[in-house]
DNA sequence: CAGTGGTCTAGACCACAAG
DNA sequence: TTGTGGTCTAGACCACTGG
């Protein structure tokens, strides 16, 4: 009844959607079969097949097969955010980007530094630390081991020119890796560098970026005080 | 040529994909377009379409009608994470959940709380405070304001029994919201209700809850120092 | 076993945007 | 204008999994 013109995938979605939160159809209920749908809505099974897919895959809906489609009792939230390239990630605050070297060099890694990139015993990996700036002032403090197996041209990469976040980001592409973010309180170090008072919070993101079980490279990023991730559901 | 046998889509998007990270397109390349490689595939264009579709979705692809399909140049990485409910995530440590109500009750807000939750000035809010404990030691710290319009059956919950928190999230399905990270030095009230010395450094998080415009929720939550937000890519 | 979602196909038409 | 991706269709078969 009600429903007699409805093409795209899109239309369907919403209407379906419509419905959940109406809470016409409430959490754990059972939604109608996919054929059933398609003739409500005029269209073909396909159609409605794609539109319950996008909302399934927002979380909204369990599929199984035989079992039919519910909707999710505990609808698990999922946020996502963009990984920033620093540089553009100041850019659009509209300040000037600009960063600083302060070391760069080959070495063998502390134990726990080594075991996590799963680098063998006594192996050698390159370090480097950069400071990013925004309109001169400190914005993070960056602290890169970098697997040197990663790094065939390591001459040729000139890291006071393009940072090592930018160029692994362009040149390691379709890696996975971990990201943990935590707050901790400014080391005398990283307050030194960063011109804040030891003690003071520090948003810091730890990141692992691998290629099929190798480590690439292993970040961590110390952010100025007043830092904020920001994302919308 | 090679490629003889290839049915499903994922089959296809795996080479793509490997064809993109070998390099042998590289970021900024066009690639051949849909009928070339559903011919090249043996399949049809259509689950060429889907597989191309899902690796545009992760932003590797660049996707134009007419203009073709090429191979990002600047990925943007995209992290997922999902919003735990802090029951599930303490007992996801194997710990022993519980939460205190410090405060719950009902009054005018502070301008800058007002405003953001596009109150109009003096409307009353619904503020519930809120300790989560793991093992009988506090893991969070929760501050939260309710849209009272979104609260009609305010008498019947008991914020004791569940928390603030889970209710809201089963019954605001599908609203959409803004979530912000950020480190913080402990004030005076949170060291004293999380137990630690002021000036610890806290992670935030806070979260605006909203539905068609009118806002449903305010939440700052502040964790326990050793809080990780873990995700991967 | 049987019902449901998952996917593929071949063909068609549409919508957009580059030239 | 024209080439490209975006989508819909009708039908088919497959793959899970509940009963």
């Amino acid at each position: 009844m009600s429903n007699s013109e409805s093409n795209s995938w899109q239309d369907i979605q919403k209407i379906v959607l419509e419905r959940i939160h109406s809470r016409q159809w409430k959490p754990g209920d059972m939604i109608p079969n996919e054929t059933e749908l398609a003739a409500e809505f005029g269209c073909a099974r396909a159609t409605v097949n794609r539109a319950l897919q996008a909302i399934a895959d927002s979380g909204l809906l369990d599929r199984k097969r035989k079992a039919g489609t519910r909707v999710t009792v505990h609808p698990e939230r999922k946020a996502i955010f963009s990984i920033p390239i620093i540089r553009k990630e100041v850019e659009a605050l509209k300040k000037l980007y600009s960063h600083r070297v302060l070391q760069s060099d080959t070495r063998v890694p502390p134990l726990d530094i080594s075991q996590c990139m799963k680098l063998e015993t006594n192996a050698e990996a390159v370090r480097v630390d950069t400071v990013h700036m925004a309109n001169e002032k400190p914005y993070a403090y960056e602290e890169r081991w970098i697997n040197p197996e990663f790094l065939p041209t390591t001459a040729d990469v000139n890291f006071s020119e393009i940072s090592a976040n930018e160029w692994l980001v362009q040149n390691a592409p379709l890696s996975t890796g971990d990201l943990v973010f935590s707050a901790l309180n400014a080391t005398g170090k990283q307050a030194r560098i960063l011109q804040v008072d030891p003690g003071q919070a520090i948003f810091s993101m730890t990141r692992k970026t691998s290629h099929k079980e190798k480590v690439i490279t292993l970040v961590k990023l110390a952010f100025a005080p007043g830092y904020e991730l920001r994302t919308s559901i």
